[in-house]
DNA sequence: GACCAGTTGTGCGTATAGCGCACGTTTGTT
DNA sequence: AACAAACGTGCGCTATACGCACAACTGGTC
């Protein structure tokens, strides 16, 4: 232990702690089962260590072997559950949001931002969407979304700027906007119009509009869309056929915040 | 350390890690923003303790605490997100359930079993079902819902009598089954009828009809379920409205899974 | 079947990581 | 203001988790 890592070695630190997770972590990476020795190379940790996480995992049902190969068990899900729950999102915006596609006929979601991406918190898909697959917890670049947009224009003046340093705005279809300037007018647009439009942006044929959801503070927590194909809808029709639902569901999204008194709600929730 | 605990004081046992999870799932069970001596009091362990895991978590990002109280943060979802993308189920099996949820025009569901409770994989909810709130990641009585018993029916032998023995047969509503002998006589008509009807027994007003799904070895590993108002069916016309739509989405399924060449999802594998 | 290369399970001495106590500080209550 | 309850933090000690090095295993090749 004589290179002398970073802030990771104070009195407070854990450091067992962070590495099981980082075991448990690695799972998500590569879908496969894996044996000791692969996740000790992927963790960068001796075999003799990996070994010992891996057993303790297992020993506590977050994970499965089956001859030297380990799995990510149901039980893995209970962590992820307990955020959903303690966020109360399938109480308070469920509803609103079954009622949204209802009115939609096309899959919505809701999303929060954190660290530059923009994290899938509840959805209710449909038939029609056929391409981008992403299920809840999903991260995807928040410049490249309408819910991202829809976040990043009602962000204060820090936040917003805090954000926009730690990302680059790389190209994704031919669609993307790349250029930081036109980002900012974009946004700029979005907060005018109080709605973000994305088209092919992200993935060639997927279009969508979204509208910021507001906590009780008035403070931009969250952003809820309704998501199609592009080739149907150009930004004007999008708006004019969703625009109305999405509102709806906005203020009733907003309204169940308030009325919960502990509402948390992620919020990217900057300075650590 | 006089007391000799139980197994968990092996050589090989990370104990720091447990207890690091111990207090990240210490959020699941109280909603609320927790204290540093709250959580030390849940997971039983000194306050020094509790506040060195409840910063290592923070440094992680899995938590975030505003002046001394602590609650989850998206990224804890992460950990979650890693079964379902490990499992593919985003992939290989929320097409087929949402063809479904268009055929059917309810809610549909796949879950698997896990420790004598239905875990839910994957869900495409409409708004018709206004009661029985559950996402992804919620667990109930395997008994007493349509999922459940479609798994169990198609247990083998030696596997059912072990669940079943870790369980009991808790009334929840006047319609639960809580005879282990009628249960089992229910367990025999599914296996007969290849489907398990559940209407009002886990909770009033509502009814499903389930499907298992077989993995590539022919063993069950899951099922599928249409869930709706009780009120509208009796067992009779559940069958006759969805078991159609639901059979062909097992085919789909199967099918999906038989292609992937490492498919996993959790079947509850008994042994460790 | 005997060989070998690659991978895995395990015991062990050692350092240090994580332990809880105890003290000092903050908060908010009457 | 004075108290109590909750909080943060330093510190010395011991058990904990460390990685080495060796043993057992697997599965492919001749």
């Amino acid at each position: 232990m004589s290179e002398g890592e970073s802030v990771e070695d104070e009195a407070w630190y854990v450091n067992s702690l962070a590495r099981g997770l980082a075991v448990l972590l690695a799972f998500s990476e590569r879908r496969e089962a894996m044996s000791t020795s692969q996740i000790a190379e992927a963790c960068g940790m001796s075999r003799a260590a990996a070994r010992r996480f891996l057993l303790t995992l297992e020993e506590l049902g977050y994970l499965r072997s089956v001859n030297n190969r380990f799995v990510l068990s149901v039980k893995a899900l209970n962590l992820g559950y307990a955020y959903l729950s303690s966020t109360g999102v399938t109480d308070l915006i469920q509803p609103s949001l079954e009622k949204l596609t209802s009115d939609c006929g096309e899959t919505c979601s809701l999303a929060i931002l954190d660290d530059g991406e923009v994290v899938y918190i509840a959805r209710t898909p449909t038939q029609r969407m056929i391409s981008l697959r992403v299920g809840i917890g999903s991260r995807i670049p928040a410049y490249a979304s309408s819910l991202g947009k829809a976040i990043l224009a009602f962000l204060d003046e820090g936040e917003l700027r805090r954000v926009l340093s730690s990302i680059r705005l790389k190209r994704l279809t031919e669609h993307t906007i790349t250029d930081q300037a036109a980002f900012m007018d974009e946004l700029q647009n979005v907060r005018r119009n109080g709605y973000a439009v994305t088209v092919s942006e992200l993935e060639y044929g997927v279009a969508s509009i979204a509208v910021p959801i507001l906590g009780s503070t008035g403070a931009v927590v969250a952003a809820v869309n309704v998501s199609t194909q592009a080739n149907m809808y150009d930004a004007g029709s999008l708006s004019e056929k969703f625009l109305g639902p999405l509102k709806s569901a906005k203020q009733q999204i907003e309204a169940a915040l308030k009325a919960a008194p502990n509402f948390s709600l992620g919020l990217s929730q900057s300075t650590r």
